[in-house]
Order: C-alpha cells, then structure tokens, then sequence
DNA sequence: GCGGCCGTTCATTTCATTTTGAATTGAAAC
DNA sequence: GTTTCAATTCAAAATGAAATGAACGGCCGC
C-alpha cells in the first residue's frame, strides 16, 4: 500500500509528531528527500534501500536521533529499523551514543565516505572477486580431458579471464585510497 | 523446482543430446562451470544472472552455438534464452553471426572486456550518479528554509555528499581505461 | 501463396529478498 | 520484586525481479 518513503513520511506522520520539537518542521522536507536519495544509491550497490534511507535521513539531522524518531519520521517499522542500525552499525557508517542519563540511544551519521566504500570493497567485492578467480584456476584442471584443439582454445581463454581478475583486484586499493 | 543451473544441466540433458556431436562431452563440464562463474559475476553487478550463464557458455564455446543449443545445454527456457541473447547482443557482449545456407543465426563471444565495462558504467551507473547529484544540487534550493545554525550545518554536508558524487564521476573514465 | 521452422512476446508463475509487527528480551528505575 | 520502556527477534506477509512456456509473428525455400 504503501509505495515510498516519500508518502509514507507524507500520509503516516501525525500532526502532533510535527510540531514536538519546533524549528524541525522546515527539516523535514529536507531530510526526506536526501532518505530518498541515499536508498536509490543502496540499492544501486546491492543494498536494501531501507539502509539508505536511515542513513540519509541520520546525514540530513544535525542532532543525533533515536530508534523511535527514525521509525516515525521514515514511517518503517520497528523491524526494519532495529535491523539497518545494527547494519550501519557494523558498516561504522554510523555511530551510536548512549546519552547521560537516558535509556535510549540516539545515532548520527558519520560523514566520511572511506569506510563505507572500504567496507563494501573489502566484505562484498574482494570476497567474490577471489572465488571466481580460484573457480578458474581449478578449471585449468579439466583441460586435459579436451581433444588439443579444443583445449588450446580454452586455455586462452581462461587465461585472458583471469587476466580481467587480476587487474580489478589491482584496481580495488586504488579507488579505496582515491575516495578515502 | 530446479535449483540451479548446474542442477538443471546435470538432470534435464537428454542422453541423446550429450552424444549429437561426439567430443564435445568433455567440454560440458568446463561450460557448466564456467556458465556458473559468469552469473555469479552478473548478479554481483546487478544484471540477471541467466545473462552471465549464457555470455560464460559462449565464453567456453570454440565453436558459435544456436538458441536451441543454449536452451538445451543451460536447461533455461525460450523466453529467457531470446532476451538473454538479445540483451548480450545490445551490449555488444557476444557477437551473432548468420551461417551461410542456414536459417538459425549462431552466436559467438566477444572475448574483449572493455565493451562490456564500458556499457555497464556508461549505461548504469553514470545515469544514476548524475540523477543523485542533481537532486543533491536542488536540495540546496531548499536551505532557505532552515534556522541560519541549521542551515550551516546542512550546506557543509550537501556539500560533502557532492563532493563523492564528483569524485566518482572522474573515476569513471579512468576505470574504463585501464580495464578496456 | 503455403508450410514449417526460428525467434519473440507477454501473461502468468516462481522465487528470493525485504518488510512487517506482535511477542519477547533485557536492563534500568522505582 | 515489579514496572516500564527501549530494542531485538522471527514467523508470516508483501514485494518485486526473473523465469517460464504457450501463443504468436514472420521469414525462407518451395
């Protein structure tokens, strides 16, 4: 029923929530709209874009916000929240503080983009990248059984797809350190 | 049903296929697996991983192979097969060829990687890092609206995420040169 | 034309992933 | 010890992308 984040913040959020803590009203429009941009670039690098979304909705917040306030505000459910802070969390693309005195804890968004494209690198491309590298090598194996012409054929061109391996695993350290 | 395309190879091939064209048995194995690498590979950039099981088959093809032939070897459907091919054909991944005499039209693979990199940056993510900078860019149209202490704080961080997006953007052309 | 084979299309199905929300846990306050 | 409230868990539901396959279109040789 429920179609984005932006109708869910439009239609969900009572009138009474707007109005809390005022001079957070003009915000809100802002915040929605950079939730919005961050779940597309989740989603674009595999993520689900409910993370995007409590991550941009944390960037666009100049104080830190609780579980509750990211539930309302985005309009998910407890579920999903509790499960993308635990994620951002981990990713350290966002940092959790117990605040003196209180029960909850309040998350802000950590602005470096390094950990994050580290992160992705090193959990998501790295990993992949060497499995399907070590697939081809024991493909060689197999290379016996082929009639020689077949074989030659074959050999070259796993040769040359592990020649691709190569060169983007070079290339992984360099676009961390450029965007880091 | 039919779990994988490893599984559906292994159990859908007819015996009668396997024998059409003696001597090329002993390449099945090497297809499969390599079929199984390239959609891992696909699905990781977020394409379907059907397409990477046919450009992996062809890529493990001495010889140019039909629809027909795909469909079999594969265990996929018609359906998949025609838009897979087609697709792979848009992106200059795999060449088809018109035999001589014959009505069926066979298709090879390009072995180079670049026009495959190149498509993939040029044809997903660039469009959609331009789309996010762009309603980075509006969203400082809406900065007016805040208290003057808030709107420092969100223009510095605007900023910043538009300074990833420029970042990334100049990476762009150097990856496709250095992988094509 | 006609007949038959390639290939495409698309409504439907299948399947994996993501989200939900109610029940549960756990820890602080009293 | 009990109450309370934040946060987690997880089975079930919703979603959406991909695969299916039967119906269709069109081209080629005859």
């Amino acid at each position: 029923m429920i179609k984005s984040v932006y109708l869910a913040v439009m239609s969900s959020l009572p009138t009474a929530e707007l109005h809390k803590s005022s001079g957070t009203d003009s915000l809100l429009p802002i915040q929605r709209e950079m939730a919005a941009i961050f779940a597309d670039l989740a989603d674009l690098f595999g993520n689900p874009s409910s993370l995007g979304s409590i991550y941009g909705l944390l960037f666009a917040s100049p104080d830190p916000l609780s579980m509750e306030e990211i539930v309302v505000r985005l309009g998910i459910s407890t579920g999903t929240a509790s499960q993308g802070l635990r994620r951002l969390t981990e990713l350290e693309a966002i940092l959790p503080e117990k605040s003196n005195g209180e029960r909850l804890t309040r998350y802000s968004a950590r602005l470096e983009l390094r950990p994050f494209v580290s992160m992705f690198l090193k959990q998501q491309l790295m990993p992949r990248l060497e499995r399907s590298s070590g697939r081809l090598a024991e493909l060689e194996g197999k290379l016996p059984d082929l009639t020689p012409d077949k074989r030659e054929v074959l050999a070259i061109r796993i040769g040359r797809a592990s020649k691709w391996h190569r060169r983007a695993k070079t290339f992984l350290p360099i676009i961390r350190r450029f965007l880091g």
